[in-house]
DNA sequence: GAAAATCTGGACAGAAGTGTCCAGAATTTG
DNA sequence: CAAATTCTGGACACTTCTGTCCAGATTTTC
């Protein structure tokens, strides 16, 4: 049974993929240094001698863990802050969505990749870096709409942090939960009277997360 | 020689409070998986066994340093967020004082802290309601300046997660160093023309962060 | 200054993790 | 289907950390 990749026999097969994953669920829910070649056996239902024909040792598994990161959410979130939109406001709406939506952007990783990144000199370095390319992108975007250099540059920091600081906090809700209120910060990113049609546009895609009480209000 | 606590034999002899000094001082920098009595007592040292006379076990200690936060940051943010200030500029001038006095509040516990509540329950819990109370007080803040109710809730968020965000993307700045860009911000964070008054007494108090380069632009 | 209370060092037992080696199971190739 | 290749299980050696025990050094008390 070459297929499934999971033969009959005690022998239980796993990919490299497989170890990769495992490793990308224990880093985001517990942290780097939970990311062990033991704890990952167990969750696979494997022996670790099988760990060690895919990686080296366990410092390239965070290495090939890293890589991931760099490959997908920068990617991500650069590409979107280049996609032309209407107005500001559309513009900063399709920076949301991009962040919400976890096919694009993981925004868990995100935040497990700056924990990692507090001890360790190799991530803290990428991470930097990829700090500044978002953040200039982001400055790019504000540029397009005739926003001042500084301001821009103003804006885009508000707009990144905000974000960043948003999900860190978490407060028990999740990303699309907090969707909710970000209509109400439009007007405070932008400086600007908000676009209607943008906003409306907005609404109607974030209005899949919420629910109405019974007073009709989003909760 | 009871004064120093350091008598001349090959005994060492610490404190209680050298004990939690020294695991603050791991909390911060390498996470809390990092802080281990092995590693204090050689940071100290001294022998483990010293540690289980001040401490039944590891996790008494890790309750000790969750004790510890709760009560200064949060207490100190609050306390701040309370003061009356002439107007709204002045009064977030004065958060964010209160923020970056080392004295007053510990940025980098608060960050260390956050990193160790995602995988913790009981300071995940602990975090939470300190979020809480700050976004609160904060709120109450704005509402002492006749915002109303729902825009002094989102303009607190903004200042509140702006903040975090912002110390937490680090950017390889200080928090005195980022002091410099508050000015930039305070409008966005108000909304309302900036008290000149406030601006001047706030630039007054960072100006001791900054230098000057050859060109006379803040550094 | 002797007795009592405090505190530390060193030894011991054990849990958990890493990395290596190699027989041999499972799969693919010829 | 036999041979070659790919991958896993289990045993071994080693390291790091936790927690316990207790003799005894140090300080405090009377």
């Amino acid at each position: 049974m070459p297929e499934d990749g999971k033969p009959l026999g005690g022998h239980i097969k796993v990919t490299r993929e497989d170890w990769l994953a495992a490793a990308l669920h224990v880093l985001i829910h517990d942290g780097v240094d939970q990311v062990k070649v033991l704890t990952l056996s167990a969750r696979l239902g494997v022996s670790r001698s099988s760990f060690y024909w895919y990686f080296g040792n366990r410092q390239d598994l965070l290495d090939a863990l890293l890589d991931h990161w760099q490959n997908t959410n920068t990617a991500a979130l650069i590409a979107q802050a280049e996609t032309p939109a209407r107005t500001v406001t559309a513009a900063i709406c399709n920076v949301h969505k991009c962040v919400v939506n976890t096919e694009l952007f993981d925004t868990a990783l995100d935040f497990a990749v700056r924990d990692w990144a507090r001890r360790s000199d190799k991530v803290r370095r990428a991470l930097d870096l990829s700090d500044a390319r978002r953040l200039a992108a982001l400055a790019e975007m504000f540029r397009r709409y005739d926003y001042p250099r500084s301001e821009a540059e103003a804006r885009a920091r508000v707009l990144y942090f905000m974000q960043i600081g948003y999900d860190l906090a978490q407060l028990g809700e999740t990303p699309q939960q907090r969707l909710r209120f970000a209509p109400d910060y439009l007007q405070v990113f932008t400086g600007r009277d908000p676009d209607p049609e943008a906003l409306e546009d907005f609404r109607a895609y974030t209005a899949q997360y919420w629910t109405l009480d019974e007073d009709g209000a989003r909760t």
